[in-house]
DNA sequence: CGGTATTTTGATTTAGCTCAACAGACGTGG
DNA sequence: CCACGTCTGTTGAGCTAAATCAAAATACCG
């Protein structure tokens, strides 16, 4: 009784990007915490980043490598994950065209705490940290909008240690599902369709749970009609049942 | 065959803490973020500052409660935690004199997403939010001092979610006595004592588990000599092993 | 010294894990 | 365009870590 097809998710053709200059300063005033920016201070910062273009699946850098760029995705998808010594994997974020990653801190741990990988091709800008900060230094704003940006992770990341202590797998999963629909959706005959390549495996291992039960979990969800979901892709029919099950 | 006694915690004597300005002015120049601002600006942001005093288990503000004030702990502890409906209670972290709480962001959510709770007597210096944005945009040693802590607090968050994910309960718990022992230890005849009243309920809800599970664990500790414990307290006597428990 | 909150410990239950086999979807090369 | 191999997802069966429930013991406080 499966409504499955081929995969509906729309593969962004970056392959041709030639990140010129110009481009590159349009998207770069596209960045939240660049907004403020007049262009001509854009143009400067511009100057120090450099553009990189990644395939799909692609490690940009490793846990433990050190810590020198801090980057903006332009273009495309990229996960950050923590791996354990056992080979376990914690999802940690899901970014977008203008998501900043890679820590922004100069003192302490000057190596990434996560690996970073490309979940779609992707247009990536690097800039050193410590041109970075300069460029903070000399415009408040910039950093305001950076802190403001850092808070909210943080508030994120503590919501989901309170999941993680005191929700049971499936609403863990529900509220998930609902996040990704809000972030990522876009409406589709399918319903909500979540614009990103999203395995059993990834959603275990956002939800802190492991693949097989998150296959049961999406199973049941798709015997409720409440998502549309094949091989890599999920499309949410009923996000209000959801929520309801999420928070309840 | 227990080891225990009266408990050993030294009560911070803060009753007669008057807080004059002379007094406030040298506890703002602890603050790690202000260290860097010359004593004539530091008068200028003390003038801004209010004092409270708080007596133990106090409720500073409440998850849900418009947020309008940073505040900073001079004397004391703090802790934050998360409610969810059923009751059930999520530690965030646990502060220290010279720590800040209460969002320092003016976007979105502006109320509390945890509740603050004093857990001994404590002095708090409170500034309006709206005047700390300022400050930080005047001095942007300020602001880059806030953030690096932020992400700092952000990494913490992240390892916390990946040890939820990934670890079971006793080595979460070997983690979390050795995270205490270094922020909170002091050296003492019973090995190193937390500085903390510490419930086996506080530390069910910095583990993710129950209190019965959290008291067998502890109970596990005590008999191979790891720890020593009575009624809110715990003393480290062999760190070494503890990280290995963690770690392995 | 009595009262209350915390801690310990036992007995039972259960959510979710692991292991494993199978099935469906996708890509690739002929 | 079809056949094959591989990777992803589904589902069953059994097991286990930890939760829950409950009672007893201990520490602290007035």
């Amino acid at each position: 009784m499966s409504d499955k097809r081929e995969t509906p998710l729309s593969t962004p053709s970056l392959q041709e990007h030639h990140c010129t200059v110009d481009l590159r300063l349009e998207k770069l005033g596209m960045v939240p915490f660049f907004q403020d920016l007049p262009e001509e201070q854009l143009r400067e910062v511009n100057k120090k980043c450099t553009a990189n273009h990644y395939s799909k699946g692609e490690t940009i850098y490793r846990q433990g490598d050190s810590a020198t760029m801090l980057r903006v995705v332009v273009a495309g998808n990229v996960k950050l994950a923590a791996h354990t010594l056992e080979g376990e994997s914690v999802l940690l974020d899901m970014l977008q065209p203008g998501d900043f990653f890679g820590n922004p801190t100069a003192r302490g741990r000057d190596v990434y705490s996560e690996t970073a990988e490309t979940q779609t091709s992707a247009c990536i800008l690097s800039i050193r940290l410590s041109d970075f900060r300069e460029v903070m230094n000399r415009y408040p704003s910039v950093a305001m909008a950076v802190l403001d940006i850092t808070t909210d992770r943080l508030n994120e990341s503590r919501q989901r240690i309170q999941h993680l202590s005191t929700l049971p797998v499936t609403k863990r999963i529900a509220h998930i599902l609902v996040t990704l629909g809000n972030k990522f959706g876009e409406k589709d005959s399918r319903g909500l369709l979540i614009q990103l390549p999203l395995s059993r495996k990834d959603l275990a291992d956002m939800a802190g749970t492991s693949p097989a039960t998150a296959s049961r979990i999406m199973s049941q969800f798709q015997n409720d009609n409440l998502i549309t979901s094949g091989r890599q892709w999920v499309a949410i029919n009923n996000k209000a049942e959801l929520l309801r099950i999420s928070a309840k």
